[in-house]
DNA sequence: CTGTTTATGTCAGTGTTGTTGACACTCCAA
DNA sequence: TTGGAGTGTCAACAACACTGACATAAACAG
């Protein structure tokens, strides 16, 4: 909880850092650094007439190779018709397979290809270019404290998904 | 930079917040923070048959009243048509009017409702109450981190956007 | 075995938000 | 007066999300 350790003001909690301006400023810096973020990956994506889905997709299917459809769906909080679009794409363009579960036929694990990796490796360094950048430049006590708020600002069954991914790569 | 580690050169610092591994900990870390982040003010637009769109410009007006349309585009990095129909439903809903310019009457500057404050205060409250337990929780010397890493992510004519708004409100 | 649930895929329709391109109008400034 | 900037509108289109309905196959429960 908030004690206001760290605080440049003298006297009991210094709560400064929740006055609505600040939280303000802070919607606003989501807000631009989301365009940032999204920006280097999606000048690659429009020259291959794919879009964010189909980056978020390679990058999960990269991250977690072998996850099911349905696990990728929770991940990625869209319906199945809507993955299945992008999966049926990505497939076809032979950048993903799809193999039948061996203990549960009904399950299709999903895996890049080579080309698949080649993809990811090609949008992951665009957009690892910009966040290694910003962490060099930020320092390390500031990227703790980037992780430790966007972390708490989750959905609590994303935060799983985020913990989960990040310990176990599943 | 492939060299899979980010790591160090010789002796000084550890730069183990480059890794890779931390990178992509630190993508992931957006993109489920984003989710959490435009959630609850969603829940509500759905029900109003308005989308992210009509709630960005509501902020912006709402932040820098008087702006102009081109301010505007050039705030929110879209074309001039899709936020003419963004601003079209607005307008017409009576949530925002639009003033001729007195100097340049070639200018629209625009302006909330009283309905257009209400429908402000509605959306930024919900998202500011999500952030407000994210920034409590993180404690002071996080946010300023949190702050730090976002600034250094922008694009720089977005940096500079942001900053001018946080300084001077235009 | 039968009936139900689960996992997946697909088709059709809709809505929001973004894009280009084209055109018109107003107004300012040179 | 002419050129350009700021604005608004129309049309067409694409990406990506949604809902609803339906089909198939496999797993599971009785």
């Amino acid at each position: 909880m908030a004690d206001g350790r760290g605080s440049s003001t003298s006297g009991g909690e210094s709560l400064l850092f929740l006055t609505d301006e600040q939280l303000r400023q802070g919607t606003e810096a989501m807000f631009f650094a989301y365009r940032g973020f999204t920006a280097d990956p999606d000048r690659i994506l429009v020259d291959l007439a794919y879009g964010r889905a189909h980056h978020r997709a390679v990058h999960f299917i990269n991250r977690a190779p072998g996850t099911t459809v349905n696990n990728l769906l929770n991940i990625l909080g869209v319906t199945k018709q809507s993955l299945n679009r992008v999966l049926r794409t990505l497939i076809s363009d032979g950048l993903v397979i799809s193999k039948v579960g061996r203990n549960d036929k009904r399950e299709r694990h999903l895996y890049l290809t080579d080309d698949g990796h080649a993809l990811e490796q090609k949008l992951s360094n665009a957009q690892r270019a910009r966040m290694r950048a910003a962490f060099r430049d930020a320092g390390p006590d500031a990227v703790a404290g980037f992780r430790t708020v966007l972390e708490a600002m989750m959905d609590p069954e994303m935060r799983q998904s985020y913990t989960r991914l990040k310990e176990t790569g599943t």
